[in-house]
RNA sequence: GCGCUCGUAGCUCAGCAGGAUAGAGCACAGGAUUCCUAAUCCUGGGGUCAGAGGUUCGAAUCCUCUCGGGCGCGCCA
């Protein structure tokens, strides 16, 4: 289809040059490639746009003079001034045939495109800290993660999905020493739990689990009562867990054990809460391995290398501000500890050591400061900057009757994305999550997503899918034949104007799995399936049946409406959003 | 204070590698079902694209400033 508009309008270039005695030179070349996902008509308005600048002319003059020459091109059919983009022009349905075959006859889950320039993708997404189960704001990082990646994927490009695991640092102890006090309390201690421990109920649960595996935390761990300075006021209550947990590391032997059984716990709830969400990461790449293995040593070393790393006041910096960032960054801290930017660059540059061109991270919004500083490390360390790719996602509120719902995280009283899942459904949250586009902060309506009924464009779209399949059946029951192969042959004869949109829309579809995938924005694909839905609705209500007697007829009309199921399903599929048969 | 980001219909938002008349959905008003599902369709009203300058043939879109929201500025993770 592109192909041959790029030849019609070549054409009527060179038509113009000749009727207006310029040279051909002198006039912008036909180039499609930035108006991919508009539609059709609004290329040669595009095109008459760009003639008309070095003509010193009038655009819609310009316009004329194209539709002057396209007619002399068999293939088209209408062409009129018409509409916002003032040069409309219909194609030959003929044209949108070949798509539409291939649509039909590649009935896949995931369409293949084939990429310009494939690359590799490392896709990282999600990555909460294993220190409790998932809130409703991961779940829009992981419904917008693993769209991200299915439509790279569908658009040729080959992708890594990674979780990164925070399991290095105080709050694998703070999550040990919360869940240790929950165990004492449950074997009758009154020790309290200090005010930076994690509360959540789901400790209590660990804590249950714990005890239930390897019995009571026995006298040791009780003695940390004891020396364990007063719980007091705000100051010193960061002391007072350091005091609780240096006491549990060298007094209680099992400390080690239980944190990594509390760590396992909540990854693995992770894990599961994520799979039932549709979301499976390649991997879940495990902070605590960049110093286990070698990786942070060999970010060091290339730091080193190349200069950039300086030492101060016993700590050792990263001369970021050389590299655009708006001060320098300390790597390994004065106690010898490497700090968590340092881990973090590890972890950019082992990415880039394992093959990955492009490394896209999709974090909070509340991490935009820290981007300038990972693309310092990159290149300082001899990657290209422009490897790293970071999509910050905005905020979820959610609004329950018109309510904003309360969310803390620290005082445990947050909804979880199982509760959310549970309360609305995996095809609402998945679609309602990216339905907006990334960078603008989401107000979920609980309300409206589990309304089954027409507000909610979960619905709206499913159903267009389900009324194809309502159809075909009823064409089973009446036994009235498909022949889809004379109904693709048929396609051309299909000239109402409902017919010739979904045509059209039809043969957009490959683009807007593209630009999607290009521009990181999984909406323009919910947009483009809630307008080829309205088609199809439009369709439906406004022409004859589709279930005509007469044969060649309602071959050609299947064959469309059949084709509209493929596209319907395999968008949906690439949103994470069921396409059920009957509703 | 510095930095990032956002401001579009009553509400929630698209549109922002510059294109002519700024679009959906919801809400509101009215209509469609002897017929493949009315979870649908059709019609209508509703806008100083926060404001002011600038660049250009042309700006919601690019630049500057102002106002207003959100977020970030640790040898925490």
């Amino acid at each position: 289809m592109k192909e041959t508009i790029i030849e019609l309008l070549s054409a009527a270039r060179d038509h113009i040059a000749e009727a207006r005695h310029v040279s051909i030179a002198d006039l912008p070349a036909v180039e499609l490639s930035r108006t991919r996902d508009q539609q059709h008509g609004d290329f040669a308005s595009n095109l008459a746009l760009q003639l008309a600048r070095p003509l010193r002319d009038n655009p819609r003059k310009i316009a004329e003079a194209l539709i002057d020459a396209l007619p002399a091109h068999s293939d088209v059919d209408k062409v009129e001034i018409a509409g916002p983009g003032f040069l409309n022009f219909f194609l030959n349905a003929s044209q949108s045939t070949a798509v539409v075959a291939r649509i039909i006859e590649q009935e896949t889950d995931f369409p293949q495109l084939t990429a310009a320039a494939p690359q590799r993708y490392l896709v990282e997404y999600v990555s909460a800290n294993p220190t409790g189960p998932l809130h409703v704001g991961h779940g829009r990082h992981a419904a917008y993660g693993a769209t991200i990646a299915n439509l790279l994927r569908c658009a040729g490009h080959e992708v890594h999905e990674e979780y990164y695991v925070n399991d290095a640092g105080r709050q694998m102890d703070i999550l040990a020493v919360s869940t240790l006090i929950r165990a004492l309390q449950e074997c009758g201690s009154e020790i309290a739990l200090p005010a930076a421990g994690y509360r959540g109920s789901y400790i209590r649960d660990i804590a249950a689990d714990w005890l239930k595996q390897h019995g009571e935390p026995g006298l040791k761990a009780a003695a940390l009562l004891d020396s364990a300075p007063e719980d007091g006021d705000d100051d010193r209550k960061e002391a007072y867990v350091d005091a609780l947990i240096d006491n549990a590391e060298q007094h209680w032997g099992g400390f080690g054990t239980l944190r990594t059984f509390a760590k396992d716990a909540i990854l693995d709830d992770i894990r599961d809460d994520l799979a039932e969400f549709g979301v499976k990461p390649d991997a879940f790449f495990s902070e605590a391995s960049l110093t286990t293995g070698d990786a942070l040593d060999v970010a060091l070393d290339a730091l080193r290398k190349n200069d950039v790393v300086y030492e101060k006041q016993g700590a050792l910096w990263f001369r970021a501000t050389d590299f655009d960032d708006e001060k320098d960054r300390v790597v390994v801290r004065d106690n010898g500890k490497s700090t968590y930017f340092a881990s973090d660059i590890a972890y950019h540059l082992n990415k880039r050591r394992r093959g990955f061109d492009v490394l896209l991270d999709v974090l909070g919004s509340d991490h935009h400061g820290y981007v300038a500083r990972v693309r310092a490390g990159l290149i300082a360390m001899g990657e290209p900057g422009d490897s790293l790719d970071v999509q910050l996602i905005q905020f979820v509120s959610l609004y329950r009757g018109g309510e904003k719902v309360a969310m803390g995280t620290r005082s445990g009283n947050f909804v979880t994305l199982r509760d959310l899942r549970n309360e609305v459904g995996n095809d609402a949250a998945r679609l309602f999550y990216i339905m907006r586009s990334h960078d603008q902060p989401l107000d979920f309506d609980l309300e409206l997503a589990k309304s089954n009924t027409k507000d909610n464009p979960v619905y709206y779209i499913q159903y267009a899918h389900a009324r194809i399949a309502k159809i075909f059946r009823e064409a089973a029951e009446q036994s009235l034949t498909w022949d889809r192969d004379a109904g693709i042959a048929g396609l051309p004869e299909l000239t109402s104007s409902y017919e010739i949109a979904l045509l059209q829309s039809l043969d957009r579809f490959a683009d807007i799995i593209v630009s999607a995938a290009d521009k990181r924005a999984p909406h323009i694909l919910v947009n483009y399936l809630r307008d080829l839905a309205a088609e199809l609705h439009s369709y439906y209500n406004n022409s004859d049946k589709i279930l005509e007697d007469e044969a060649p007829v309602r071959n050609r009309r299947l064959t469309l409406i059949a084709a509209v199921r493929v596209v319907l399903r395999n968008g949906l599929s690439i949103l994470g959003v069921s396409a059920p048969e009957r509703m």
